[in-house]
DNA sequence: TTATAGTATTAGGTGAGCCTAACTTAGAGT
DNA sequence: ACTCTAAGTTAGGCTCACCTAATACTATAA
């Protein structure tokens, strides 16, 4: 498989995903909204990679005025894109103590131009890391990523207790606000209460509690394996408080 | 002063600079070659550099069929990139341990992309050192860089002993040749003959003597701080000796 | 069923950065 | 001084990745 696509046809491909991953169905309006340019030059572009110029295969579905797809083949070079920045990201935050937001844009600038070799002593470096600073999963050099631990806060229940996985990382402002709340990856949640309208949920984390607005705690990720009542939690803790008077 | 010059552009003000340093006159043709593109392209891009678009000033000066200079302007913007580029070569190859030439490859691919704050970090990681790993100097930000010290091999009289402070970098084998024969920077190297024809010399490191073509030794700088007669030098290990008895 | 709003596509244009081919200039050799 | 060659320039063309403006399609509401 010959790497001859542009830093702007990976782009697209990577944006792809991403917004098929958030929303489940990609039109050209979300392309172009999230890559900033207009609907026209999406179209244009999605158009190319639509067709099978080479015999290898094109790089997405598409059917006019309906979606775009992935192919196989596009999937993995937006999976490898991918790769590349969040391991980027993650040095660099890492390394050289970069800001998050700041790693963020280095990072999506650099992407595309790095070797598979530096990519590789980096990810070497790192340890072969599944997830980047902010819990973002990493994709393998097979460009295949496992997210079936994963699920959404707002999917636990009133009473359960998980450890987050992964904040969102596009808004550089809420990223910073959740940091406050002592909401990042590695942390042990509660879900307090949840309202009966307005979407809000009252989590606890250690000491303190805040309300989070629905749509954000649809963005934060935890672990599915984690899962279990705040009931057991306290149990568990009591437990290891009694091993340990022994 | 703002910053908008596009990758390419960077790129020819660099090279300005190099094939300047290396032999003194930059003509369109060296250009051409050095950067591997057609002596028209490069005429079209000088004519826009030396125009003074923005009434800021133009980058270079250019007198057509004669020579091409850079302003202070060009010349600052040149010295940024080389900053850029050779603080990642140093990076890459002390903090991934990639070979010295993957790493001219790969700095030189990213160095129009990195942000000032990146390249600081780098820089302080590094503690802002004053060279890359095979001794080129690494300009100051503000776009300096202080070559006093330096001369080439080739200027060192018969049976006169110096360090090495630079080996040429553009040609990889070249690189792995000194390499082999000890000749890095740090290294202290004796001149111990010079043919009269053909243009050899014969210098010693250690306990091998190599022949040396005079077009590499004049590739391969000394301090002329560290200049000194071999008689002196045996003298000053004498003195050592000595002191270590007592 | 038809009007209409919103989304997608097409047509045509721009600048960057390269190319080839044809022409001009400078400078060295006879 | 004249010619010839090498170097430089100009003209015109290409692709990429964007744009605007006009047109076509879809889906929903009257």
């Amino acid at each position: 498989m010959q790497e001859c696509l542009s830093a702007s046809e990976q782009e697209y491909l990577k944006t792809v995903l991403l917004v098929q991953q958030k929303t489940g169905h990609v039109t050209i309006q979300a392309l172009a909204a999230r890559m900033e340019i207009k609907p026209a030059s999406v179209s244009a572009m999605i158009r190319r990679l639509a067709q099978d110029e080479d015999a290898q295969g094109a790089y997405v579905m598409h059917t006019p005025y309906q979606g775009v797809t992935l192919t196989r083949r596009g999937e993995k070079v937006a999976m490898e894109l991918l790769r590349h920045q969040r391991l980027l990201e993650l040095f660099l935050a890492t390394t050289l103590d970069m800001s998050w937001e700041q790693v963020h844009d280095e990072a999506e600038h650099l992407a595309p131009f790095i070797s598979e070799d530096l990519e590789e002593r980096i990810a070497a470096r790192l340890g072969h890391p599944a997830r980047d600073q902010h819990g973002d999963p990493i994709p393998s050099r097979e460009g295949i990523v496992d997210l079936t631990d994963d699920m959404p806060l707002s999917a636990l229940e009133v009473g359960m207790q998980a450890k987050v996985v992964r904040v969102p990382d596009e808004d550089p402002a809420l990223l910073r606000y959740l940091a406050t709340l002592g909401l990042i990856p590695g942390a042990w949640i509660t879900v307090e209460a949840r309202t009966p309208y307005g979407d809000i949920l009252t989590v606890r984390m250690g000491e303190a509690t805040h309300p989070l607005a629905g749509e954000v705690a649809r963005g934060v990720s935890i672990s599915a394996m984690s899962r279990r009542s705040a009931q057991a939690s306290l149990e568990e803790q009591e437990r290891k408080h009694e091993k340990f008077l022994t």
